[in-house]
DNA sequence: AATAACTTGCACATCAGTGTGCAAGTTATT
DNA sequence: AATAACTTGCACACTGATGTGCAAGTTATT
Protein backbone atom coordinates (compact mmCIF):
# COMPACT_ATOMS: atom_id res chain seq x y z
CA UNK A 1 0.00 0.00 0.00
CA UNK A 2 0.87 3.50 -0.47
CA UNK A 3 2.95 5.33 2.66
CA UNK A 4 -0.09 6.82 4.03
CA UNK A 5 1.30 8.07 7.41
CA UNK A 6 -1.11 9.16 9.74
CA UNK A 7 -1.84 13.21 9.93
CA UNK A 8 -0.43 15.06 12.63
CA UNK A 9 -2.16 14.79 15.98
CA UNK A 10 -4.22 18.14 16.61
CA UNK A 11 -2.68 19.08 19.68
CA UNK A 12 0.77 18.30 18.27
CA UNK A 13 0.01 21.30 16.10
CA UNK A 14 -1.28 23.46 18.43
CA UNK A 15 1.64 22.68 21.06
CA UNK A 16 3.78 23.72 17.93
CA UNK A 17 2.36 27.04 17.31
CA UNK A 18 2.18 27.88 21.50
CA UNK A 19 6.06 26.91 21.22
CA UNK A 20 6.62 29.58 18.28
CA UNK A 21 4.24 32.14 20.59
CA UNK A 22 6.19 31.75 23.41
CA UNK A 23 9.50 31.88 21.81
CA UNK A 24 8.81 35.48 20.46
CA UNK A 25 7.36 36.97 23.56
CA UNK A 26 10.35 35.61 25.55
CA UNK A 27 13.20 35.83 22.90
CA UNK A 28 11.79 39.23 22.35
CA UNK A 29 12.45 40.03 26.04
CA UNK A 30 15.95 38.41 26.31
CA UNK A 31 17.22 36.66 22.75
CA UNK A 32 19.39 34.10 24.86
CA UNK A 33 16.09 33.06 26.83
CA UNK A 34 16.74 28.86 27.62
CA UNK A 35 14.89 26.55 25.86
CA UNK A 36 13.28 25.22 29.16
CA UNK A 37 12.18 29.13 29.93
CA UNK A 38 10.30 28.95 26.42
CA UNK A 39 9.08 25.37 26.76
CA UNK A 40 7.53 26.13 29.93
CA UNK A 41 5.81 29.27 28.64
CA UNK A 42 4.19 27.61 26.13
CA UNK A 43 2.72 24.59 28.83
CA UNK A 44 5.31 22.12 27.47
CA UNK A 45 8.23 20.77 29.23
CA UNK A 46 11.80 21.10 27.70
CA UNK A 47 11.89 17.36 26.76
CA UNK A 48 8.99 17.63 24.30
CA UNK A 49 10.36 20.65 22.95
CA UNK A 50 12.44 18.42 21.68
CA UNK A 51 9.76 16.86 19.45
CA UNK A 52 8.84 19.87 17.55
CA UNK A 53 11.99 20.96 16.89
CA UNK A 54 15.21 19.50 16.93
CA UNK A 55 17.58 21.78 18.76
CA UNK A 56 17.83 25.61 19.57
CA UNK A 57 19.09 26.84 16.27
CA UNK A 58 16.24 25.44 14.29
CA UNK A 59 13.42 26.76 16.44
CA UNK A 60 15.09 30.34 16.14
CA UNK A 61 15.61 29.65 12.21
CA UNK A 62 12.02 29.11 11.96
CA UNK A 63 10.77 31.94 14.36
CA UNK A 64 13.41 33.93 12.55
CA UNK A 65 11.78 32.56 8.72
CA UNK A 66 8.62 33.41 9.38
CA UNK A 67 9.42 36.72 10.50
CA UNK A 68 11.28 37.48 7.35
CA UNK A 69 8.56 35.99 5.47
CA UNK A 70 5.91 38.39 6.86
CA UNK A 71 7.83 41.46 6.81
CA UNK A 72 9.05 40.21 3.15
CA UNK A 73 5.29 39.87 2.29
CA UNK A 74 4.11 42.82 3.85
CA UNK A 75 6.42 45.03 2.30
CA UNK A 76 5.99 43.10 -1.10
CA UNK A 77 2.48 45.63 -2.02
CA UNK A 78 4.51 48.78 -1.28
CA UNK A 79 4.64 50.91 -4.87
CA UNK A 80 4.61 54.49 -5.63
CA UNK A 81 5.87 56.52 -8.82
CA UNK A 82 8.03 58.64 -6.38
CA UNK A 83 10.94 56.77 -5.41
CA UNK A 84 11.37 58.88 -2.43
CA UNK A 85 7.35 58.72 -1.18
CA UNK A 86 8.31 54.99 -1.93
CA UNK A 87 11.07 54.80 0.26
CA UNK A 88 8.90 56.50 2.93
CA UNK A 89 6.57 53.97 2.40
CA UNK A 90 8.59 51.06 3.23
CA UNK A 91 10.03 52.82 6.26
CA UNK A 92 6.56 53.49 7.32
CA UNK A 93 5.41 49.56 6.61
CA UNK A 94 8.61 48.22 7.74
CA UNK A 95 7.78 50.16 11.43
CA UNK A 96 4.22 48.72 11.56
CA UNK A 97 5.33 45.03 11.23
CA UNK A 98 8.00 45.69 13.63
CA UNK A 99 7.26 47.38 15.91
CA UNK A 100 6.10 44.57 18.67
CA UNK A 101 8.73 42.53 17.89
CA UNK A 102 11.81 45.46 18.33
CA UNK A 103 14.23 43.50 20.07
CA UNK A 104 13.70 40.14 17.86
CA UNK A 105 14.37 42.40 14.84
CA UNK A 106 17.79 43.80 15.89
CA UNK A 107 18.67 40.10 16.87
CA UNK A 108 17.42 39.06 13.62
CA UNK A 109 19.87 41.31 12.18
CA UNK A 110 22.80 42.40 14.12
CA UNK A 111 23.09 38.76 15.81
CA UNK A 112 24.64 35.43 14.78
CA UNK A 113 21.70 34.72 12.58
CA UNK A 114 22.39 37.57 10.19
CA UNK A 115 23.44 35.86 7.67
CA UNK A 116 20.46 33.51 7.15
CA UNK A 117 18.60 36.90 7.68
CA UNK A 118 20.20 38.67 4.90
CA UNK A 119 19.32 35.51 2.52
CA UNK A 120 15.67 35.83 3.86
CA UNK A 121 15.67 39.84 3.34
CA UNK A 122 17.34 40.27 -0.14
CA UNK A 123 14.01 41.11 -1.61
CA UNK A 124 13.13 43.50 0.56
CA UNK A 125 16.85 44.94 0.34
CA UNK A 126 17.06 44.88 -3.53
CA UNK A 127 14.09 47.30 -3.57
CA UNK A 128 15.64 49.82 -1.18
CA UNK A 129 18.34 49.75 -3.10
CA UNK A 130 16.39 50.35 -6.05
CA UNK A 131 14.43 53.16 -5.07
CA UNK A 132 17.66 55.08 -3.50
CA UNK A 133 18.98 54.43 -7.23
CA UNK A 134 15.84 55.88 -8.79
CA UNK A 135 15.61 58.99 -6.62
CA UNK A 136 19.22 59.78 -7.39
CA UNK A 137 19.59 59.35 -11.08
CA UNK A 138 15.91 61.50 -10.20
CA UNK A 139 18.11 64.16 -8.63
CA UNK A 140 15.52 63.92 -5.90
CA UNK A 141 18.46 61.93 -3.49
CA UNK A 142 21.60 62.65 -2.55
CA UNK A 143 24.21 61.62 -4.46
CA UNK A 144 27.75 61.99 -3.03
CA UNK A 145 27.39 58.43 -1.74
CA UNK A 146 27.05 55.34 -3.73
CA UNK A 147 23.80 53.48 -3.73
CA UNK A 148 24.41 50.96 -2.05
CA UNK A 149 26.16 52.72 1.08
CA UNK A 150 23.17 54.94 1.09
CA UNK A 151 20.54 51.96 1.18
CA UNK A 152 22.67 50.41 4.15
CA UNK A 153 22.60 53.71 5.71
CA UNK A 154 18.84 53.91 5.04
CA UNK A 155 18.71 50.53 7.18
CA UNK A 156 20.16 51.98 9.87
CA UNK A 157 18.38 54.78 10.17
CA UNK A 158 15.13 52.69 10.40
CA UNK A 159 17.33 50.74 12.72
CA UNK A 160 18.22 53.61 15.17
CA UNK A 161 14.68 54.15 15.54
CA UNK A 162 13.49 51.07 16.82
CA UNK A 163 16.31 51.25 19.18
CA UNK A 164 15.27 54.88 20.29
CA UNK A 165 11.66 53.40 20.66
CA UNK A 166 13.32 50.80 23.08
CA UNK A 167 14.19 53.50 25.39
CA UNK A 168 11.76 55.74 24.65
CA UNK A 169 8.48 54.79 24.01
CA UNK A 170 7.23 56.16 20.92
CA UNK A 171 3.18 55.59 20.22
CA UNK A 172 2.03 54.25 16.66
CA UNK A 173 1.51 57.79 15.44
CA UNK A 174 4.91 58.91 16.77
CA UNK A 175 6.65 55.72 15.62
CA UNK A 176 5.66 55.71 12.25
CA UNK A 177 6.65 59.25 11.79
CA UNK A 178 9.92 59.22 12.84
CA UNK A 179 11.10 56.36 10.70
CA UNK A 180 10.13 57.96 7.94
CA UNK A 181 11.64 61.55 9.01
CA UNK A 182 15.27 59.69 9.81
CA UNK A 183 14.87 57.56 6.56
CA UNK A 184 14.44 60.63 4.42
CA UNK A 185 17.02 62.85 6.94
CA UNK A 186 19.39 60.24 5.73
CA UNK A 187 18.63 60.23 2.44
CA UNK A 188 19.46 64.02 1.49
CA UNK A 189 16.37 66.00 2.60
CA UNK A 190 16.34 69.03 4.82
CA UNK A 191 13.83 68.45 8.06
CA UNK A 192 10.93 71.05 6.89
CA UNK A 193 11.33 69.18 3.66
CA UNK A 194 10.73 65.87 4.58
CA UNK A 195 8.39 67.07 7.31
CA UNK A 196 6.36 68.98 4.37
CA UNK A 197 7.01 65.57 1.62
CA UNK A 198 4.89 63.46 4.43
CA UNK A 199 2.46 66.36 5.16
CA UNK A 200 1.85 66.26 1.22
CA UNK A 201 1.16 62.94 1.01
CA UNK A 202 -1.82 61.43 2.81
CA UNK A 203 -0.48 57.99 1.34
CA UNK A 204 2.32 58.53 4.21
CA UNK A 205 -0.52 58.53 6.67
CA UNK A 206 -0.11 55.91 8.95
CA UNK A 207 -3.39 54.50 8.61
CA UNK A 208 -2.27 51.38 6.19
CA UNK A 209 1.68 51.81 7.02
CA UNK B 1 58.60 50.45 60.42
CA UNK B 2 56.13 52.45 57.63
CA UNK B 3 54.12 49.24 55.75
CA UNK B 4 57.20 50.19 52.71
CA UNK B 5 55.76 47.59 50.12
CA UNK B 6 57.96 47.02 47.19
CA UNK B 7 57.33 48.33 43.97
CA UNK B 8 55.49 46.14 41.27
CA UNK B 9 58.24 44.22 39.06
CA UNK B 10 58.52 46.13 35.79
CA UNK B 11 58.14 42.93 33.84
CA UNK B 12 54.73 42.74 35.86
CA UNK B 13 53.81 46.17 34.39
CA UNK B 14 54.65 44.69 31.03
CA UNK B 15 52.85 42.10 31.01
CA UNK B 16 49.90 43.55 32.58
CA UNK B 17 49.94 46.15 29.66
CA UNK B 18 50.74 43.28 27.30
CA UNK B 19 47.25 41.95 28.37
CA UNK B 20 45.39 44.72 27.84
CA UNK B 21 46.83 45.14 24.20
CA UNK B 22 45.96 41.47 23.31
CA UNK B 23 42.29 42.04 24.77
CA UNK B 24 42.57 44.83 22.88
CA UNK B 25 43.40 43.22 19.62
CA UNK B 26 41.41 39.75 19.95
CA UNK B 27 38.02 41.23 21.55
CA UNK B 28 37.88 43.70 18.99
CA UNK B 29 37.89 40.92 16.38
CA UNK B 30 35.47 38.50 18.38
CA UNK B 31 34.31 40.16 21.60
CA UNK B 32 33.70 36.50 22.90
CA UNK B 33 37.42 35.51 22.82
CA UNK B 34 38.48 33.17 25.72
CA UNK B 35 41.26 34.54 28.23
CA UNK B 36 43.18 31.27 26.89
CA UNK B 37 43.52 33.44 23.46
CA UNK B 38 44.01 36.93 25.36
CA UNK B 39 46.47 35.20 27.68
CA UNK B 40 48.38 33.46 24.95
CA UNK B 41 48.22 36.64 22.34
CA UNK B 42 49.76 38.58 25.44
CA UNK B 43 52.51 35.75 25.79
CA UNK B 44 51.51 34.33 29.10
CA UNK B 45 49.50 31.78 29.94
CA UNK B 46 45.78 31.49 31.77
CA UNK B 47 46.88 31.38 35.09
CA UNK B 48 48.94 34.09 35.14
CA UNK B 49 46.68 36.40 33.63
CA UNK B 50 44.41 35.69 36.72
CA UNK B 51 47.98 37.58 38.71
CA UNK B 52 46.53 40.72 36.95
CA UNK B 53 42.58 40.74 36.86
CA UNK B 54 40.75 38.47 39.55
CA UNK B 55 38.40 37.68 36.50
CA UNK B 56 37.01 38.33 32.87
CA UNK B 57 34.36 41.28 34.16
CA UNK B 58 37.60 43.09 35.64
CA UNK B 59 39.41 43.40 32.36
CA UNK B 60 36.67 44.00 30.41
CA UNK B 61 35.66 47.33 32.61
CA UNK B 62 39.20 48.35 32.87
CA UNK B 63 39.85 47.81 29.01
CA UNK B 64 36.63 49.36 28.54
CA UNK B 65 36.95 52.27 31.08
CA UNK B 66 40.91 53.16 29.70
CA UNK B 67 38.48 53.51 26.22
CA UNK B 68 35.92 55.79 27.62
CA UNK B 69 38.58 58.26 28.86
CA UNK B 70 40.70 57.95 25.83
CA UNK B 71 37.77 59.25 24.01
CA UNK B 72 36.35 61.70 26.43
CA UNK B 73 39.21 63.20 27.00
CA UNK B 74 40.20 63.51 23.34
CA UNK B 75 36.56 65.19 22.96
CA UNK B 76 36.77 67.32 26.14
CA UNK B 77 38.69 69.62 23.87
CA UNK B 78 36.52 69.85 20.97
CA UNK B 79 34.80 73.52 20.98
CA UNK B 80 33.48 75.63 18.55
CA UNK B 81 30.83 78.81 18.84
CA UNK B 82 28.63 77.63 16.25
CA UNK B 83 26.55 74.39 17.84
CA UNK B 84 26.47 72.97 14.55
CA UNK B 85 29.80 73.03 13.38
CA UNK B 86 30.69 71.60 17.29
CA UNK B 87 28.41 68.71 16.65
CA UNK B 88 29.90 67.29 12.89
CA UNK B 89 33.71 68.46 15.01
CA UNK B 90 32.57 65.81 17.81
CA UNK B 91 31.38 63.54 15.55
CA UNK B 92 34.65 63.63 13.32
CA UNK B 93 36.84 63.70 15.97
CA UNK B 94 34.95 60.55 18.00
CA UNK B 95 35.56 58.97 14.47
CA UNK B 96 39.15 59.35 14.50
CA UNK B 97 39.21 57.50 17.98
CA UNK B 98 37.41 54.64 17.49
CA UNK B 99 37.84 53.54 13.94
CA UNK B 100 40.60 51.55 15.04
CA UNK B 101 38.66 49.87 17.25
CA UNK B 102 35.06 49.33 16.02
CA UNK B 103 34.01 46.64 16.90
CA UNK B 104 35.00 46.89 20.71
CA UNK B 105 33.57 50.35 20.23
CA UNK B 106 30.08 48.94 19.28
CA UNK B 107 30.30 46.62 21.90
CA UNK B 108 30.90 49.07 24.56
CA UNK B 109 27.89 50.84 23.50
CA UNK B 110 25.57 47.92 22.59
CA UNK B 111 26.61 44.72 24.99
CA UNK B 112 26.18 43.74 28.49
CA UNK B 113 28.55 47.32 29.41
CA UNK B 114 26.36 49.41 28.34
CA UNK B 115 25.40 50.72 31.32
CA UNK B 116 28.51 50.77 32.50
CA UNK B 117 30.22 52.41 29.34
CA UNK B 118 27.24 54.52 29.96
CA UNK B 119 28.06 56.07 32.79
CA UNK B 120 32.04 57.16 31.79
CA UNK B 121 30.45 58.51 28.18
CA UNK B 122 28.08 61.14 30.57
CA UNK B 123 29.98 63.56 29.90
CA UNK B 124 30.16 63.47 26.05
CA UNK B 125 26.43 62.48 26.24
CA UNK B 126 25.74 65.90 27.89
CA UNK B 127 27.77 67.82 25.39
CA UNK B 128 26.33 66.34 22.76
CA UNK B 129 23.05 67.24 24.03
CA UNK B 130 24.00 70.40 25.01
CA UNK B 131 24.95 71.32 21.28
CA UNK B 132 21.33 69.80 20.49
CA UNK B 133 19.68 72.20 22.25
CA UNK B 134 21.78 75.27 21.75
CA UNK B 135 21.18 74.26 17.84
CA UNK B 136 17.42 74.14 18.23
CA UNK B 137 16.95 77.37 19.86
CA UNK B 138 19.22 79.12 17.32
CA UNK B 139 16.88 77.98 14.76
CA UNK B 140 20.01 75.85 13.39
CA UNK B 141 18.31 72.68 14.05
CA UNK B 142 14.85 70.60 13.65
CA UNK B 143 12.80 71.36 16.68
CA UNK B 144 10.54 68.62 15.62
CA UNK B 145 12.01 66.24 18.07
CA UNK B 146 12.87 66.60 21.69
CA UNK B 147 16.48 67.52 22.24
CA UNK B 148 17.56 64.00 24.30
CA UNK B 149 15.50 62.10 21.25
CA UNK B 150 17.38 63.71 18.77
CA UNK B 151 21.09 63.69 20.38
CA UNK B 152 20.31 59.48 20.92
CA UNK B 153 19.57 59.51 17.02
CA UNK B 154 22.68 61.70 16.62
CA UNK B 155 24.87 58.97 18.26
CA UNK B 156 23.03 56.53 16.62
CA UNK B 157 23.41 58.54 12.98
CA UNK B 158 27.57 58.33 13.91
CA UNK B 159 27.42 54.57 15.19
CA UNK B 160 25.71 53.03 11.85
CA UNK B 161 28.88 54.95 10.15
CA UNK B 162 31.14 52.79 12.32
CA UNK B 163 29.27 49.78 11.00
CA UNK B 164 29.42 50.86 7.43
CA UNK B 165 32.77 50.85 7.53
CA UNK B 166 33.29 46.89 8.85
CA UNK B 167 30.30 45.88 5.96
CA UNK B 168 32.57 48.27 3.21
CA UNK B 169 35.86 49.97 4.64
CA UNK B 170 36.36 53.88 4.50
CA UNK B 171 39.70 55.47 4.10
CA UNK B 172 40.36 58.27 6.93
CA UNK B 173 39.12 60.90 4.87
CA UNK B 174 35.78 59.69 3.80
CA UNK B 175 34.90 58.27 7.43
CA UNK B 176 35.71 61.55 8.56
CA UNK B 177 33.45 63.55 6.39
CA UNK B 178 30.70 60.73 6.07
CA UNK B 179 29.90 60.62 10.23
CA UNK B 180 29.61 64.59 9.84
CA UNK B 181 27.01 64.06 6.96
CA UNK B 182 25.17 61.44 8.76
CA UNK B 183 25.10 63.68 11.87
CA UNK B 184 24.32 66.59 9.97
CA UNK B 185 21.59 65.12 8.17
CA UNK B 186 19.96 63.52 11.10
CA UNK B 187 20.36 66.93 12.71
CA UNK B 188 17.60 68.14 10.20
CA UNK B 189 20.24 69.80 7.26
CA UNK B 190 19.59 68.64 3.45
CA UNK B 191 22.48 66.96 2.16
CA UNK B 192 23.74 69.97 -0.25
CA UNK B 193 23.52 72.23 2.98
CA UNK B 194 25.49 69.81 5.24
CA UNK B 195 28.43 69.39 3.12
CA UNK B 196 28.73 72.95 2.07
CA UNK B 197 29.21 73.84 5.86
CA UNK B 198 31.50 71.30 5.99
CA UNK B 199 33.78 72.49 3.09
CA UNK B 200 33.01 75.53 4.28
CA UNK B 201 34.96 74.94 7.64
CA UNK B 202 38.63 74.60 7.22
CA UNK B 203 38.58 73.35 11.03
CA UNK B 204 36.29 70.53 9.84
CA UNK B 205 39.17 69.04 7.50
CA UNK B 206 40.14 65.92 9.09
CA UNK B 207 43.60 66.88 9.89
CA UNK B 208 43.24 67.37 13.67
CA UNK B 209 40.18 65.96 13.77
C1' DA C 1 72.82 36.30 48.06
C1' DA C 2 68.58 36.98 49.97
C1' DT C 3 63.98 38.05 49.23
C1' DA C 4 59.82 39.04 47.45
C1' DA C 5 57.47 39.18 43.16
C1' DC C 6 56.06 36.92 39.43
C1' DT C 7 55.02 32.81 36.31
C1' DT C 8 53.66 28.17 35.35
C1' DG C 9 51.41 23.72 35.09
C1' DC C 10 48.18 20.75 36.79
C1' DA C 11 44.32 19.27 39.12
C1' DC C 12 39.91 20.29 40.47
C1' DA C 13 35.42 22.37 41.36
C1' DT C 14 31.72 24.74 39.12
C1' DC C 15 28.28 26.22 36.12
C1' DA C 16 24.37 26.74 32.95
C1' DG C 17 22.64 25.15 29.26
C1' DT C 18 22.10 21.64 25.47
C1' DG C 19 20.84 17.29 23.56
C1' DT C 20 19.63 11.98 24.14
C1' DG C 21 17.85 7.42 25.65
C1' DC C 22 14.30 5.15 27.64
C1' DA C 23 10.26 3.58 29.98
C1' DA C 24 5.80 4.83 31.43
C1' DG C 25 2.02 7.54 30.93
C1' DT C 26 -1.87 10.18 28.33
C1' DT C 27 -4.73 11.36 24.42
C1' DA C 28 -6.34 11.98 19.60
C1' DT C 29 -7.74 9.34 15.90
C1' DT C 30 -9.54 5.45 13.34
C1' DA D 1 -10.81 -0.76 21.54
C1' DA D 2 -6.74 -0.63 19.18
C1' DT D 3 -3.10 2.08 17.60
C1' DA D 4 -0.02 5.43 16.78
C1' DA D 5 1.11 9.95 18.26
C1' DC D 6 2.40 12.70 21.69
C1' DT D 7 4.11 14.06 26.47
C1' DT D 8 6.79 13.52 30.55
C1' DG D 9 10.33 12.77 33.97
C1' DC D 10 14.63 11.26 34.99
C1' DA D 11 19.20 10.15 34.33
C1' DC D 12 23.17 11.03 31.88
C1' DA D 13 26.83 12.73 28.86
C1' DC D 14 28.80 16.72 27.22
C1' DT D 15 30.56 21.14 26.41
C1' DG D 16 33.37 25.24 26.89
C1' DA D 17 34.60 28.26 29.61
C1' DT D 18 35.65 30.36 34.26
C1' DG D 19 37.98 30.60 38.60
C1' DT D 20 41.12 28.51 42.54
C1' DG D 21 44.71 25.99 45.34
C1' DC D 22 49.17 24.65 45.48
C1' DA D 23 53.91 23.50 44.80
C1' DA D 24 57.78 24.34 42.02
C1' DG D 25 60.18 27.13 39.24
C1' DT D 26 62.26 31.80 37.39
C1' DT D 27 63.62 36.58 37.70
C1' DA D 28 63.84 41.49 39.20
C1' DT D 29 65.24 44.10 42.90
C1' DT D 30 67.76 45.33 47.08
Amino acid sequence: MTTTERAPRRDAIDNRAAILDAARLLLNQDPDASLEAIAAAAGLSRRSLYGHFANRDELLRVLLDLGAVRVVDALASVSHADPVVRLALIASRLWGEVETVRVMALFAVRGPFKGHTATRLEPLRTRVRAAVEEGQSSGALRVDLPADRLARLVESAALAVLEESALSPLDAAAGHRLVMLNVLGTVGLGWREAGELIDAHPELDRKDG
